[in-house]
DNA sequence: CCCGTATGTTTACGCCGTCAACTTGGTTTA
DNA sequence: TAAACCAAGTTGACGGCGTAAACATACGGG
């Protein structure tokens, strides 16, 4: 039925709802994912939903985990990017930087889908574990390891540092996609940006 | 009427409402706060709210300000409990590991109230200005003046050190309110904020 | 005292998530 | 190949939500 598919069965409901949800997502963030605009935009009925979906919050939680591979891939294409530091110095401390600024990047792109990305599960269990496991945290972890093995950071220091880095980027992030900086012209929110990564590598490197 | 006041006129409806409405937050957070549930618990017809708000989005507004003011509080009452610091250095260093503590005690103590704090405006506008004027934020800025006269902030650095600060403490009590660290025991937590808080301060005072 | 106005109530509308019952059409099997 | 089955759609209905309109009640000032 390679072509066809349009007739009565879709072929891809559950991906072409998830894809729909996640652009309401993008411009209202998650409250703005209501299955049955979903199903509207995408041309069938609402309770078409339910073969693929068990409720609204598995519908929601499925984008969540789009938004969070999101993230993951602005950290990882900054990383790539190779943008130099300013002042040059070890691999891994411009890595670390690197990994800061794609996830602010995300949520000035991004807020709809970085809010959805931190929006409260219908399971409290579930918000947990998953992001500690999740890529975008086994880099920072893995960053952070290198420079302690480069004694950029004092092995006294090193435990909990995943807070540290995590914490302020998160927060600079959230300020930003969540109102309270939103407003924020353009060349101040970038300058308190830079600032932030700035003092945060300070204070996780030693000397830098 | 002062007695009799539960008769047909509720005599404080609006308090009322909002009594019950900030509960429902506490609970659940801004999506638990429904104006007919707070209604109800009041006892009282679910259109008798719109004699005192104009919309479902003012009554939350109204929430969201009662949770910014208690989480100023909580910062306040941390700076005014003067637990030392373990090294005990300036005063006003002491002030400002205090006002972050608090900061991150209350998302510890009241997540619901906390993600209320900061949850969307239907106006976005709304959202940015008001935040940046609370008390909270002048206390910050005020602190971080004083450090700066001490000179323990390099003049040079002085600028956005707000943001380092906000952005440090906001991420972890985000992540302690939203999820991702919830489910953390509570003594590998305190040992996140206390590394958190420690580095921060670091990062923002020379020495300390 | 009486009337206006502030503050309630009832009723109703459309949107939401979701359930139950029915229909359609591709796949499997006798 | 025909029958039977099952996956994937449909319609219709329910209760809960925010909210508008019309109606009711009680307080307070002329």
């Amino acid at each position: 039925m390679n072509e066809r598919r349009r007739a009565y069965h879709h072929g891809d409901l559950a991906n072409a709802l998830t894809n729909a949800a996640t652009e309401l997502a993008r411009h209202g963030g998650p409250e703005a994912v209501v299955l049955r605009e979903a199903a509207r935009q995408v041309g069938v009925s609402a309770t078409a939903a339910y073969r693929h979906f068990a409720s609204h919050g598995d519908l929601i939680h499925e984008v969540k985990e789009r938004c969070q591979a999101s993230l993951a891939e602005y950290m990882r294409a900054e990383v790539d990017a190779g943008s130099p530091l300013p002042d040059p110095g070890p691999e891994a401390v411009r890595r670390l930087r690197a990994l800061g600024r794609g996830y602010i990047r995300f949520a000035v792109a991004e807020p709809g889908l970085f809010r959805t990305a931190f929006c409260q599960a219908e399971s409290p269990r579930e918000n947990s574990l998953a992001m500690v496991e999740s890529p975008a945290f086994t880099m920072l972890s893995a960053t952070l390891d290198e420079l302690t093995g480069l004694g950029l950071i004092p092995r006294a220091r090193r435990p909990y540092t995943e807070m540290v880095a995590w914490s302020s980027a998160h927060g600079l992030a959230a300020l930003i996609a969540d109102g309270p900086l939103a407003a924020f012209p353009e060349e101040e929110r970038e300058a308190a940006i830079n600032r932030t990564l700035d003092a945060t590598i300070e204070a996780i490197c030693t000397g830098a």
